[in-house]
DNA sequence: CAGCATATTGCAACAGCGTTACGAATGCCC
DNA sequence: GGGCATTCGTAACGCTGTTGCAATATGCTG
């Protein structure tokens, strides 16, 4: 046959190790592959033997991401207050992206130009919603939540807010004069409120086309 | 002296227009100074005495970027209706961002890989920040927002709502099955209507931690 | 046990990138 | 008209991702 295989998945996980810290640290602009394979004592060659190009490595750094993501939210337990469950999702969302800013980048970066297949797109995302979406659907059987929309219509909206806020702070956007932090939790809770059953819209905005 | 100058304001112009078609088609790691150089019939020189480097041409991009923001921002005159105001700015938010998806990524893509000076930043955000805020405050006095939040917090809100479901959309991340254009509005509202005035929170929830 | 076949691997080259150094070209002043 | 300061285009540098090719090392076969 041919000599023994080096590149095997001890090097694939040592080569995705050492990418996640090059990431993590200074982002995927500054990973480069020859200075990974450098670091690894191999070469080039087993980058694009194991991951097929640096699209690759960057797309099963996603996938371990979303692992990691996925662990995070499922150490939070369903109790009997749904809504509070959403807030604690909400919560513990900025969390792991405040501690993991460059995988947490990697999740919500441009999909398109760093995935060779869309194919597996939907399945992960569903799974980190899952979890929300759920909490959602038990707050609309409890009565807190209108049950006039769809559980993944509510969910969506607060994980969009969870999301807005979060990349305006890593991206360096937020207002001067204005920390994320205190308010973030105020917001949920508005929005959650806001989606409260039987809840009529303010008064004198019916209409605004 | 020295020779006529050709490396000047309409050449400045010609090159941002030309790079701002690249951006918007093709996204700003597709955007190579040197074929922007050569579609211009100039040379990698220009636009380094113009710009200083492709971060520099990527500020600019961004100032460009936040002009036409606000300019469409500002077509929004404020009514009696200062709830409805908010809506509809969000919903021109998002409008924007749809029909500029590059632009919008330039806006709100890592500042700090791209900015040679973070001088100008708080200047340009609160500029775009500033109707929504306002908004808010005419409906504080109007007594469609609870005043026992500044006005920012509330508007932060709103705009990180609408940033998320923007991304999330334009990255690619948006859950299948679902088309956030269709509730994008409905979050707006049920945000809104969760800053009403005198709002109390959900039975259950008061304290998560 | 020798030799072949073949899978496997590392090196080097390619095309492109952003950036910079430098020499040539140019128009003004004396 | 000559000197000069300024401006500009070319070419090079170091880097990137990617790929082709040659060397290698192993297991099977005779």
């Amino acid at each position: 046959m041919a000599r023994l295989k080096t590149h095997d998945e001890a090097l694939r996980l040592r080569l995705l190790h050492r990418a996640a810290a090059t990431v993590f640290d200074r982002g995927t602009a500054a990973l480069s592959l020859r200075q990974l394979a450098a670091d690894a004592k191999t070469s080039t060659t087993a980058v694009y033997s194991l991951f097929g190009s640096k699209a690759g490595l960057l797309s099963s750094l996603y996938q371990e991401a979303v692992r990691l993501f996925v662990e995070r939210l499922a150490t939070l337990h369903p109790t009997d207050d749904p809504a509070g469950d959403v807030i604690r999702i909400g919560l513990a969302y900025r969390e792991y992206a405040v501690a993991n800013p460059h995988l947490y980048a990697i999740l919500f970066s441009d999909r398109s130009a760093q995935c060779p297949s869309d194919s597996d797109r939907p399945r992960e995302t569903v799974e980190t919603y899952r979890p929300l979406v759920d909490a959602v659907s038990r707050g609309q059987r409890a009565g807190q939540f209108s049950s006039a929309s769809d559980p993944e219509v509510i969910a969506l909206s607060v994980w969009g807010m969870a999301h807005g806020l979060v990349s305006l702070v890593l991206s360096g956007n937020e207002p001067q004069g204005l920390a994320v932090a205190d308010c973030y939790e105020r917001a949920l809770r508005a929005l959650v409120t806001g989606w409260r059953a039987g809840e009529e819209p303010v008064a004198g905005f019916a209409n605004v086309t």
